[in-house]
DNA sequence: ACCTGAACACCGTTCAAGT
DNA sequence: ACCTGAACACCGTTCAAGT
């Protein structure tokens, strides 16, 4: 046994499986094979395989690095949102947990609260907050899921028969010229680059919105 | 059996199926069953698992309605958006699926080609079309994650034992407080008027982006 | 071409038994 | 409290056989 069981020992072995190998192959025999344990045993620590994979989630968030305490709101939330795309290209596979399991151990929650404070030290009350950091989590999400769910690279899948035809058959050039004009436009952008352009519209959004209340930031 | 088999009967079985019980729940032999039939003819049809979640994907994303053909790309983009939002709504179960499989049917691609049409019209080239589609397209599908995956609605799952403790324990509102205040009103955010908050945001960045690239829109 | 039931190689999890 | 192997009730998919 590679080492003493216990929930962090067992959650890290799960997300080497998963970085390995991806989400869909981890198996509690799995974990419990790299670990020189059963199966069965994984249960002592953690209910199921869904709390398991939380616990992966929770090791995963808390490798968000948080901005510097002084930071101005616009210069943390930027560090904050680039932490977690970075955290996502570390662990391209294991990335898609993070969409199904919020934060919510304290190492998981540091960011956040970081994230926070920023906001809150430059004058956006516990309303504006809220709101702002869910449009920034949903960007985030969704980034997820087109750069590592490869949401416009994944290969057309065929679905042949019927009156069912795929991109790039003649028919739908003729019915859908944009979009065959156009995908592979989305193939070939740099990911980085389309990241911060959507980011930063939001932050100068966020800007905007507390002007016209007001208040300077 | 219900109706002769193909993959158009057996897709709309599955979805059926995936609104009642949910997508973990949906099987080969289930579908099969509700068609009267054995789980290895519906192979007949799609390769595997994968494909007929692929095909029912297509069907949900079928049902989008696309912006009427004259609209402003504002106005356009913007009824895109919410009637993507409202098929989610109306397959809570399903909507999962629209993260992870792209649209790649014509009929799927009908609002595509739409919403590229009506870029195209004000005036954005191929390049800025893609961008702004993109940027769209992760705040559309972060938006299924948190509204329809519960992202922050989900009760906090128990990580017990080692040092760690949850939201809402003593040590985590002196760690935490801003957590600890936020946390229950993003609970309680009107899913509605926020999906639009950020969406009015996004646009009105492309609009600034065009304007100061010396277009008018 | 289309459909079938049996079988294979897995799953997550319950259980009864051990320490 | 912690860990175990056997067993249960499932999976997706392959196969050999049918029409």
């Amino acid at each position: 046994m590679a080492s003493k069981l216990g929930q962090r020992v067992i959650a890290e072995a799960a997300l080497a499986a998963i970085d390995a190998d991806g989400v869909e192959a981890l198996s509690m025999r799995r974990i419990a094979q790299d670990l020189g344990s059963s199966a069965m045993s994984l249960y002592t620590y953690f209910p199921d395989k869904n709390s398991l994979l939380d616990g992966v989630t929770q090791l995963l968030l808390a490798e968000v690095e948080a901005p510097p305490e002084d930071a101005h709101w616009r210069d943390a939330m930027r560090h904050i949102m680039r932490a977690v795309r970075l955290v996502g290209l570390r662990h391209k596979n294991a990335a898609v947990l993070i969409r199904r399991f919020p934060p919510h151990t304290p190492d998981a929650l540091v960011f956040v609260e970081a994230g926070f404070r920023a906001f809150r030290r430059a004058g956006f009350d516990a309303l504006s907050t809220a709101r702002c950091y869910r449009a920034l989590a949903a960007y985030s999400l969704g980034t997820i899921d087109i750069e590592l769910g490869g949401y416009f690279t994944a290969e057309s899948r065929v679905i042949t028969g019927n009156a069912r035809e795929d991109i790039g058959s003649a028919s739908s050039d003729r019915l859908l010229p944009l979009v065959t004009e156009i995908g592979p436009t989305l193939n070939e952008q740099d990911d980085a680059a389309e990241f911060e352009y959507g980011l930063e519209l939001l932050l100068d959004g966020f800007a905007d919105a507390m002007a016209r209340a007001g208040r300077t930031v």
